[in-house]
This record gives structure tokens, C-alpha cells and sequence, in this order.
RNA sequence: UCCCCAGUAGCUCAGUUGGUUAGAGCGGUGGACUGUUAAUCCAUGUGUCGUUGGUUCGAAUCCAACCUGGGGAGCCA
């Protein structure tokens, strides 16, 4: 007698006739008293949960299959038989039940097998993987996971893993949560009465990461085509249903690389995850479908078989100013564009994602690449409907005069960028990354508006349970 | 951090223009019925009405502060 995962089993893997176990969760229970009882089970390994039909013989029939609740865990034996009943082509005739564990308290159980607001299962976060939406959640999380591994791997990129800790405070992206072993009812201090941090575990101020991308540029001018893909922190005060403290981000860097490449770059990485997805996860999509968002999967094909939009910075503040559309914040050459108007850009002018590039340069980072312009640099977005900006890139100077000019009119501290500096005095290239929100992706591909329900156990601003 | 909204049963919500015993559906439990599918039908229990303080003869209801959650903004991915 083997073991099976109910996706074998539903697949048809599992020869008719042939005896299995399969072990899970029991989602609900339906009692026939003609003799037998339907269990629905869930194991994970697909949307749709097994039907087992159990008969009044078992010997332990009514004083515990009888007594089995939403939640229960058990290992069911059977039958591997086509379905009498509509709604599943396999199900399991079964011969034994056994229980693993129950419910203490049926009654109080949080996950009952009815609809529950997102806003709920949050509170949940440790049971809320056995709903039908956070187990889809999470298995198209995983298949785009693998799926943007796989796109660098064919593509020949190598997997690096930037450090999570970093003692450079200059990442430029942010506010960062410090990383310290000392005393803080016992904080040692210098003679001017400042902490002293060489007193600290590493000797100097730490602090978690924003971002891979000052460190993997170093692996990207080497290995050549590289990416990092793991997780990132900002200590900022969002409160917001788009941004984490704590979320994972896939950061590609490109060497002799153009703004066009990586734009190019992203539309590929973006059409192949969609495919993958639409291809492995129809059960998860279809349920996207049908009860968060009906367009969830054409929306994905549109993507996959259209040609991204891609738009100067200039011609779209030129859309915007010519535009019916009355924005709360006023549209001119120079600004940085507000919600509203990266909302209108990609989800009334274009309904699809879209790719806007070259921004001023004084509302971009001190590392984008200049423009012969003088004014734009080569920096882009793409911003999905829904969701907004979803990939931040660019064009690295790579001209050490270039980079050490825009140090100095943004007044920050040159000594502290010695190693990327380091990389524009030796053979340096011309090179390209972009950052790819991975959090803000699964929510765009699932329909689920709030990104702390597609991250297992998500950190927020006063929210770190679990 | 700023603006707006909400917090009543295990869950989803109604209600209370300040006044005795607080309402429904679902879930749970008991029963009926049925190869059932979030089954159906009958019966049944459930509440510091977010917290603290104030106004009042009387507060779940009015007021204030706080907490938590949601929507929007900013910061960004």
C-alpha cells in the first residue's frame, strides 16, 4: 500500500482500482444515512480537495468519521474509483480512516468552511494556508518563483546571493532597520557621547538590507549577467495595501548593457512567468477568476501575446497634460508623477501594463545613467493596472566623472562608496538592472489587492505577529 | 506620517433618534432526509456591543483619547 498526493490521485496517476493512502485536512464533512459519509480532503498539492466516501461498515464509523470537523487531520486508505457523483472525476472508496488529529473546539475553529474577509484570515496567518485562497495564493507564489528562476537560468544568468546585512547605509533606498548585539539598557558611548558602535558586533553601524543592487553591480561587471533573488527590508512607515517591511525582490543586472536591453529584458521575464503560470496553475487561476477578479486570466494572455507599451517620461506628461481627465495634482515637465497619474497611463490610456522611460534626472538616483540630453536620465518603470509600479530600473553611470559629479551635487558622503566607485575605475562597462517587487507581482497575477495576503506571514509597520 | 471610514455572537452583518429581556443568516451541537458537493429541512446554544475615561438618573447608543482594521495620499518595489 503506497501514499499519494490528492494531485495524483485527481490527475488519474493513480491506476483505477489500485489501493492508496492519502493524508491532509479535512475541509467538510457530509453525512448520508443511507450509510455513508462524503470527506472532502486537502493536502495542498492542488486547488481541489479529494472526495473520499466512506462506508458505515469501518469500524470506527461513528464514533470518529461521524465526529470529523472542518480542520481534522487524517490519513484516508482506498480505492482509487471514477466518481459516481458529479464534480470530480476520481474519488477514493475508502477502507480505513485514520485520524490524526482533532479539532478541540469545532465551534471556535477560525477557518469554517465558508467565505471570510481577507481582513480575518489575516489574524490567522499560521491556519489561514488551509483556505482554497491562501493555498492558490500560494502555490502560484511558488510557480513564479520557479518560473523567474528558470527564465534567468535559460537565459544564462547566474543566481547570486547578496548579503542581508549590510554596514553601508548609503543604498539610497530608503530607511533601514539597524542590526546591533549591544546593551540597549547599557549602550557604551564615545568621549563626545555618541554611541560607540565599534563597541557593536561588527564594529561598525549594520543594518538590513534595501537592496541587492550596489553589491551584485560588482558580480554583474565579472559573471556578466547576474540577478539576486531573496529578501529585502525597509524600515519605512507605509501603511499601505502595496508596500511590506519585509519582501523579496528579483534584482537583474546586465553587463554592456543598454536601457532598451533591460526594458526588453523585463517584457520577456514578465510574458514568461505569465505563460508559466497560466500553463501550470489553471485550477489556482480559475478560481482568481471566479471570485476575485474575472478578467485574471485573459488579462495574462493579453500580456503574453501583446507587445508591451513602452513611452518616454516627456511624451507622457504631454498625454496627461492633453487629457480629459481632471488630476488633483498638476501635470508639468519635471515632476515626479503621482498615482493618479501612472493609474491613467496604465489603466485607461493603455490597459496593460506599460513601460515609461528617460525621467528627469533630478527625481531619480544619484547611480542612473545620464542622458546626452543633460536632463533625463536612463531610468524606467513598469507600471501594471492595479497594482503601479511593479519594476524600477535603469542605465548605472558606468563614467566615473559622470557618478562622482552626481555624488557631489546630492551631497552625499563619496568616502562611502569606495567599492562601487572601484568598479568605474577598473574596467568599467556600461551596465543595466532593474528591481522587480516580487510581492507586487503575485498580487498582480492573482487579483488579491492587499500585498500582506500573498507573503506567508507579513511584516508591516505595527504588524510583525507570527 | 497625513486625510476619511469602521469595530455588535465562532464568522458575515442588521439594529439601538440615550431607557426593561440584544437580532438574523451561516458555522457548531442534536435530529430528519439524501451518492452528497459551501447539500437540504427541523430544533438548539451563544454576547464585558474594540479599550479607557467623560457627560447623564441611566451609555452598546453622545463626547474625548487610545488601540486595531480598511480605503486614499506620501515614500517606493
Amino acid at each position: 500500500m503506497s501514499y499519494a498526493s490528492v494531485v495524483d490521485v485527481l490527475a488519474g496517476k493513480i491506476a483505477v482500482d489500485e489501493t492508496v493512502t492519502v493524508r491532509g485536512w479535512v475541509r467538510t464533512r457530509r453525512d448520508s444515512k443511507a450509510g455513508i459519509s462524503f470527506i472532502n480532503l486537502h493536502d495542498g498539492s492542488c486547488f481541489d480537495a479529494i472526495q473520499a466516501v466512506v462506508p458505515a461498515e469501518l469500524p470506527n464509523y461513528s464514533n470518529e468519521v461521524q465526529k470529523l470537523t472542518t480542520g481534522c487531520s487524517v490519513a484516508i486508505t482506498g480505492v482509487v474509483v471514477p466518481s459516481q457523483g458529479k464534480g470530480q472525476s476520481f474519488e477514493l472508496q475508502a477502507t480505513k480512516v485514520h485520524v490524526y488529529g482533532w479539532v478541540e473546539d469545532p465551534d471556535t475553529y477560525p477557518m469554517s468552511p465558508k467565505r471570510h474577509s481577507m481582513e480575518y484570515l489575516r489574524e490567522y496567518a499560521h491556519l489561514r494556508p488551509r483556505t482554497n485562497i491562501t493555498g492558490a495564493v500560494m502555490r502560484v507564489r511558488n510557480a513564479l518563483s520557479q518560473a523567474v528562476h528558470r527564465f534567468f537560468h535559460e537565459q544564462g544568468y547566474l543566481w547570486v546571493s547578496t548579503p542581508i546585512i549590510t554596514t553601508s547605509d548609503c543604498e539610497g533606498a530608503g530607511e533601514m532597520f539597524r542590526v546591533s548585539t549591544l546593551d540597549m539598557l547599557n549602550i557604551p558611548k564615545t568621549d563626545k557621547g555618541e554611541v560607540d558602535f565599534s563597541e557593536d558586533f561588527f564594529g561598525k553601524e549594520a543594518f538590513l538590507t534595501v537592496s541587492g543592487q550596489l553589491n551584485v553591480e560588482s558580480y554583474a561587471c565579472s559573471l556578466s549577467k547576474v540577478y539576486t533573488f531573496g529578501p529585502t527590508f525597509r524600515a519605512e512607515n507605509s501603511n499601505t495595501s502595496r508596500h511590506l517591511s519585509e519582501f523579496w525582490m528579483v534584482e537583474p543586472e546586465l553587463a554592456f548593457a543598454t536601457l532598451d536591453d533591460i526594458a526588453g529584458l523585463a517584457e520577456a521575464m514578465l510574458k514568461y512567468v505569465f505563460k508559466a503560470i497560466l500553463e501550470e496553475r489553471p485550477d489556482d487561476m480559475a478560481f482568481f477568476a471566479e471570485r476575485i477578479n474575472p478578467d485574471a486570466i485573459s488579462r495574462l494572455e493579453a500580456i503574453v501575446n501583446n507587445d508591451f507599451v513602452h513611452m518616454d517620461y516627456t511624451d507622457a506628461i504631454e498625454i496627461l497634460k492633453n487629457c480629459d481627465k481632471k488630476f488633483e495634482y498638476p501635470v508639468e515637465w519635471g515632476v515626479d508623477l503621482q498615482s493618479e497619474h501612472e493609474r491613467y497611463l496604465a489603466e485607461e490610456h493603455v490597459g496593460a501594463p506599460i513601460i515609461l522611460k528617460n525621467y528627469p534626472r533630478d527625481i531619480k538616483a544619484f547611480y542612473m545613467r545620464q542622458n546626452e540630453d543633460g536632463k533625463t536620465v536612463a531610468a524606467m518603470d513598469v507600471l501594471a493596472p492595479g497594482i503601479g509600479e511593479i519594476i524600477g530600473g535603469s542605465a548605472r553611470e558606468e563614467r566615473l566623472d559622470v557618478l562622482d559629479q552626481r555624488i557631489e551635487e546630492m551631497n552625499l558622503p563619496k568616502e562611502e562608496y569606495g567599492f562601487y566607485r572601484d568598479l568605474r575605475r577598473y574596467g568599467t562597462v556600461p551596465h543595466a538592472g532593474f528591481g522587480l517587487g516580487f510581492e507586487r507581482l503575485v498580487a498582480y497575477v492573482t487579483g488579491v489587492q492587499n500585498i500582506r495576503d500573498v507573503i506567508p506571514f507579513p511584516r508591516a509597520p505595527k504588524s510583525a505577529e507570527f
